[in-house]
DNA sequence: TATACTTATGAACAGATGATCATATGTTAA
DNA sequence: TTAACATATGATCATCTGTTCATAAGTATA
């Protein structure tokens, strides 16, 4: 989930390694637009960031504790309960949900209390549930 | 992202991971709730589909290609160059979106031509940029 | 058929990831 | 302050992932 090292990624930009004006190797037709779209692909970093979101929802723990969280506020002992996952998994979790600005918490005596941060989770879910079951 | 694997899964269901008729461990006000909510939750195997679905769009390699199919179907080559990513990286992730059903191809002489496979991939992006750009 | 071209695939390897365990940090009440 | 409880965190480890390299498979043309 490396979100840090963005900026240290070696990988090519898209913008600097086209440069077929003499004539593309392949012959298939969609090839004349291309430089036209490739004005249009976000940039790295960008696509970085919208990597890593998805990668946070690409795990079943935190699908869970997303699920867990809608339409109720939960503290860390009930998510793991809940979801049948041990408090330390959860916390681990908890830490990479809140990165991603998807939960937010408070502090409720010795407990934390975490919630969903907005109607993205919601939504995004939604989506791809709505994909899977097509 | 051994979609495959899902039925293997030793995790246990929340359903039967929960017993707390005899007081939660839990002193926050949230816990009461948890039974109702727990028959919302998804199934197992659900859950595993829809972590699988996001793990698809967790990587940049593939969001660049998805990108670069976006109103604009393209060969592989030209995918590749387009990317900056090799013939062979390009296949192997083409297939993953395959398997996911984010892209559909059709053969054109010795070219694949691939292209996204419905409007659902333009929705998932959005709405991941979106919380990105919020 | 032989050759060139395009794509797909298997093996191997390095790096990333998530769970667990032990323990630290933070909070409340005695 | 001490004890008990709730959560967070660091280290370790097994597993998963994505790229590369070599090469197979499929297609068109000479």
């Amino acid at each position: 989930m490396n979100s840090q090292e963005h900026k240290d990624a070696t990988l090519t930009l898209p913008n600097e390694s086209i440069s077929h004006d003499d004539g593309c190797k392949c012959g298939c037709a969609s090839h004349v637009e291309a430089d036209g779209l490739l004005e249009c692909l976000p940039d790295e970093e960008l696509l970085y960031d919208l990597a890593d979101l998805f990668k946070v929802f690409g795990d079943t723990t935190r699908i869970k504790i997303l699920y867990a969280l809608m339409g109720q506020e939960r503290c860390v002992a009930d998510i793991a309960e809940l979801i049948g996952a041990t408090q330390s998994a959860v916390s681990h979790q908890l830490r990479t949900l809140k990165q991603a600005r998807l939960v937010k918490f408070q502090r409720d005596g010795k407990n934390v209390i975490y919630s969903l941060s907005d109607d993205h989770v919601h939504t995004m879910l939604a989506q791809g549930m709505s994909h899977i079951c097509e």
